[in-house]
RNA sequence: GCCCGGGUGGCGAAAUCGGUAUACGCAAGGGACUUAAAAUCCCUUGGGAGCAAUCCCAUGCGGGUUCGAAUCCCGCCCCGGGCACCA
């Protein structure tokens, strides 16, 4: 049931107040910084993006638009610092696979190395690798246009050239930069750098298939063992060196062919003191023989960035923060918040990269909090997925205005013990809200660190193949369907569609008989034996027990397709007795209500009850009333049906046998030989096997 | 390319632990009621052979393990989703 007097609206000031302390609680806790970054733009939305809301290149909000690269200075949540503890909890959570698996993969943990590669002169070159076993097999190193020793090691002879690369790579937009596949770019610095195992000078390159949002921001190059790298080297003319040969590979040793092998499943080569050494120990033994020559260590590297927050639009919370030539970045203080939102005429946003806020100086012109020195205020509003990420924390507490949640009803009621979602929010709302609450749970402001102790991941209703939007034109607008066959046979048919973790496509062909279905409810209970005299049928009352175990099952896993057809089945079974006592009939209104609850409710009322079904708890099944003591029993000839007996649900084994031989179908299969061997499964089968 | 999920009647789907494949519903066909139709009720309905009892075949394809496989293993094909130059 809906309780509408515990409702959040996060555009009222009395909600994003509180989501403005929460930034004000995670700024003192050093888990928000502002930074210059290299930021996801979208020229429609035109504000930067969180990595979590840009897919496949394009804008989470708009699929037709490219995002860009832009650098500017944002605000960001330091998600990162809680990877570990994102990852580790998964595993005490009760959580759709699924959704879990997304997480997983989205956080990306990588175990590794971090390894040295020294030029002549300057600082070190560190890149980071998952096949440190390959490291004898480097030849040569890359840098991401953007990193910064590339000024450091490119010569005067090949300045130019870098330039113009790096230029080129700036200029190019996220989706055609990312595009795995395509065609190899790269220009040599005219440096070269140690290698920490072979203690070769390699050539250090530029290339834009280097990130420098990922590891180091640098590798070294294996092509024989890494597809890219391999790539690379066909492009570039430069030298390939086997390290790895397959274990049980037919080409192991003619090399050219089979490269690049990037399996693990190989042995050491060309690898001096390794050789022959399996991989998987060899990444160990290479990484600390590096360790001891300090020239590597390990390293686990993670996929998942910093949440970026900061947004210029106008509607959100404003970032509650003040800057201050003399104080610098400053809070504002809890007692001045909410920072409202002012009234703006034009409220649109613009290409500037800063928010519809920055056009009104009489807003943003505001005293520092610590000096009173004229400051200003920071512009940008909060990403909406902050909002979310905690308001299922206000629910319960709506009724105080003093603080953004009660301890003692935030104890009582959360953390949320069944949430049902979609997984298109797998990486954004359930990953953010889990990061909040850890966060909220290490200032010591809630007791628990998982905010949905189980969530179950819906299934996707699709129309025509293709999942519902505006924009196709194949949206399923609910209301005509209800105004034709009511809103519970509506419901009721979505759920007995399929499995709800599964979705499918919406098609209407079977709404008739779930309407079908609840008519003859209705009909059963206006002929209902009220008199109170009629005792039930014992196989009803067997039925009976078998569906409320059944309701009970099903309700709980949320299998409401087969929920529903164990429902019909027990009406049908109703149906063909001549009386029925309202003893059968009032626990089958109590286990549809939450199914179709108006039809219930009225069914309820019906039968003569004041008060309404909601208010009656759920059946309880008696497993005695629930068991068959007569069962068919199938007898199999060499695995193969060839009766089925019905016998006593107990029968032993040995009768069993007995009845199975003398069965005359069973004799005709066994051609009067005697079974070598009997298998007997208690209350389903016997098979003989001649 | 990598990682998940799925493929069962004409259709949506059941079979939850390796043990009666096709529950429940839709659609279709036949019948009852009706002057007629709708609604409702009853019956039939995986494919094939047969008068029948019954038998054979069938869970995307090809192999395997097992007394027994939709379910487990190996190799493919197709559909949906996630990630993607992540070193």
């Amino acid at each position: 049931m809906i309780d509408w007097d515990h409702e959040v609206q996060t555009i009222d000031p009395a909600y994003y107040k509180w989501t403005q302390w929460i930034f004000l609680k995670l700024f003192e806790a050093g888990l928000a910084e502002k930074k210059l970054a290299p930021v996801n733009w979208c020229p429609e939305c035109k504000t930067v993006l969180a990595n979590e809301q840009v897919i496949d290149g394009f804008c989470e909000r708009h699929p037709d638009v490219q995002v860009h690269h832009r650098f500017l200075e944002q605000w960001f949540f330091t998600i990162t610092k809680y990877t570990e503890r994102l990852l580790e909890n998964l595993q005490t959570v009760d959580w759709s696979e699924s959704t879990k698996l997304m997480q997983t993969n989205w956080i990306g943990r990588s175990e590794g190395a971090e390894l040295v590669f020294t030029p002549p002169s300057g600082e070190p070159i560190r890149v980071f690798t998952t096949r440190p076993d390959t490291v004898f097999g480097a030849t040569w190193v890359v840098l991401a246009p953007e990193h910064p020793m590339v000024d450091q090691v490119t010569t005067a002879e090949y300045w130019g050239d870098v330039n113009e690369y790096r230029r080129q790579a700036a200029e190019m937009d996220l989706v055609s930069r990312r595009v795995g596949g395509r065609e190899k770019t790269g220009v040599f610095t005219g440096s070269y750098a140690r290698n920490p195992a072979t203690d070769e000078a390699v050539p250090i390159w530029v290339a834009d298939y280097v990130l420098m949002e990922y590891g180091t921001g640098a590798i070294m190059a294996v092509p024989a063992h890494d597809e890219r790298d391999f790539e690379f080297a066909t492009q570039f003319d430069l030298p390939i060196v086997q390290v790895v040969k397959p274990t049980d590979g037919e080409a192991s040793t003619n090399g050219a062919s089979v490269l690049p092998f990037a399996s693990w499943d190989g042995v050491m080569m060309n690898s001096g003191q390794f050789d022959g050494v399996p991989c998987r120990k060899a990444v160990h033994a290479i990484t600390d023989w590096l360790h001891e020559k300090q020239l590597g260590s390990r390293r686990v590297q993670y996929r998942l960035h910093d949440w970026c927050i900061s947004r210029q639009r106008y509607w959100g919370p404003p970032i509650p923060i003040i800057y201050c030539d003399d104080c610098g970045t400053v809070p504002v203080p809890e007692h001045d918040l909410p920072v409202e939102l002012p009234e703006l005429q034009d409220f649109r946003p613009d290409e500037s990269g800063t928010s519809p806020l920055a056009r009104l100086e009489e807003w943003y012109r505001v005293q520092c909090p610590k000096c009173g020195k004229l400051g200003r205020r920071e512009t940008d509003v909060s990403d909406t997925f902050l909002d979310s990420a905690w308001y299922y924390l206000r629910y319960p507490s709506t009724d105080y205005n003093d603080r953004a949640f009660d301890t003692e009803l935030t104890e009582r009621w959360l953390p949320v013990s069944q949430y049902i979602g979609g997984n298109e929010h797998a990486v954004l709302h359930l990953m953010y809200s889990r990061f909040v609450t850890m966060a909220l749970h290490d200032l010591g402001l809630t007791k628990f660190e998982e905010p949905f102790t189980r969530f179950r991941a819906h299934g996707t209703i699709v129309k025509d193949g293709a999942k519902m939007s505006k924009s196709r034109g194949n949206v399923v607008v609910p209301d005509a369907y209800i105004a034709k066959w009511g809103a519970d046979t509506f419901r009721m048919y979505l759920m007995f569609l399929g499995p709800y973790q599964e979705g499918g496509d919406f098609r209407e062909e079977g709404i008739a008989g779930i309407r079908r279905f609840l008519d003859k409810v209705w009909v059963v209970v206006d002929s209902v034996d009220t008199s109170g005299g009629q005792s039930a049928d014992p196989a009803i009352t067997r039925k009976l027990h078998q569906t409320i175990r059944k309701l009970t099952q099903d309700m709980e896993e949320l299998r409401y397709n087969t929920a529903i057809a164990a429902l019909m089945e027990y009406l049908n079974v109703v149906r063909r007795s001549d009386i029925v006592p309202a003893s059968v009939l009032e626990p089958l209104i109590v286990l549809l209500a939450p199914l179709a609850p108006h039809l219930a409710e009225q069914c309820w009322e019906r039968l003569g009850h004041d008060g309404s079904v909601f208010d009656t708890s759920w059946p309880i099944y008696d497993e005695t009333l629930a068991r068959e003591e007569e069962i068919e029993l199938v007898v199999q000839v060499n695995g193969r049906v060839r009766a089925r007996l019905t016998v006593a649900r107990d029968i032993a084994e040995r009768e069993a046998i007995e009845q199975a031989l003398q069965n005359e179908a069973v004799q005709k299969h066994l051609g009067g030989n005697t079974p070598r061997k009997t298998i007997y499964v208690p209350g389903r089968l016997v098979n003989l096997v001649g």
